[in-house]
DNA sequence: CCTATATTGTTCATCTTTGAACATGATTGT
DNA sequence: ACAATCATGTTCAAAGATGAACAATATAGG
């Protein structure tokens, strides 16, 4: 009678990489014969994977306060730009509208959000926090600016700048020309 | 009766933001009314989006040569990684064992992938492309290339690298140095 | 050796997310 | 004014992902 058993928390490692390719200058030899001796790729990986770290400590720091990352997503995006439509949310989060149409709802059960309808256009529904969600929402921000300053310590000002100002770049490049495969 | 109607692509459209802060030195005030006006919360906020951005163009990349990104994650992966365990795979995708328990027979019958048993440890099971599972990877990979070389294409090699830098930096102080909220 | 504990992969019930179809309200063009 | 088109939000069936419980195997400690 196995008494010993899992409580799996499954997920958790994230094991790395990090082969030290420092000294290779781009473009020098044209051809590669895997994907992640190439400068660019390489680099992009890192993005991509400290990115993922930090979502999942996010997870788990939101946990401690009792959100998981959806709520907090749309309590922090409504917190952010209150009044949004249902549609603009769903856009922001990279979620489906029919999703939102499930998951809001709960949420106003549960009296964090009001979805207002629109003085002009009857088809909206305007999102603003109640005072109990605009709580929620500092909560989980206030684990995610310290996440991030935490994680942004080692770095110079100059350095999270650089950071930032690199992927404005980037995004604003790829949102003005979209990549076609 | 309307005959117009939906095939709704729904998502879409990552409506930006960008208020033009650029000029604020770091940490010269303390306190802020939001935390998008500290510098390192914006700065990376703007990694998030970034990565949110090319991951939503990397899934449309891939459906172009009928790919799914949760496949294609194994497949490369694997491709990647010849030989490793479920398990392993399972903590670097960041998801359940039980989700890869689920997909990867499937994946198996469609002759992508074999999971041979390991000699010494008959709990493990080894994961290995089939030439057709290596061919997609290989798809999926030149996508993910030329979309990241389309989107680097405007910096420099020295940003480039900077960011690779900054970010491997970034994921081994937050590996060795996990956030207790 | 033998028992207790860990690890790996599987199953399953549950919850979440999705996309298509739809109803309703707005917009456009003529 | 009015038809055609478009946009927003909802519903629902289907697909996907999750975590708990489990079986099989491995490791550790006596």
């Amino acid at each position: 009678m196995n008494k010993n058993q899992d409580v799996t928390r499954d997920n958790q490692g994230l094991a790395d990489d990090n082969r030290n390719l420092a000294g290779k200058d781009i473009d020098a030899s044209p051809s590669y014969d895997a994907p992640w001796d190439m400068p660019r790729f390489r680099n992009w990986i890192a993005v991509a994977r400290a990115n993922q770290i930090v979502r999942r400590e996010m997870g788990e720091g939101l946990g401690a306060v009792g959100l998981d990352l959806p709520h907090y997503d749309v309590l922090a995006a409504v917190f952010r730009y209150p009044g949004m439509t249902q549609q603009e949310l769903a856009v922001k989060l990279l979620v489906g509208r029919s999703n939102l149409s499930m998951l809001l709802p709960e949420m106003e059960k549960r009296a964090l959000l009001e979805r207002r309808a629109d003085g002009k256009d009857k088809r909206l529904r305007r999102l603003f926090l109640t005072p109990e969600g605009e709580a929620q929402a500092r909560e989980g921000l206030a684990v995610q600016v310290r996440l991030i300053e935490h994680m942004m310590a080692p770095l110079t000002a100059e350095e999270c700048d650089a950071i930032g100002d690199l992927m404005r770049r980037l995004a604003r490049f790829l949102i003005d020309n979209p990549f076609r495969p």
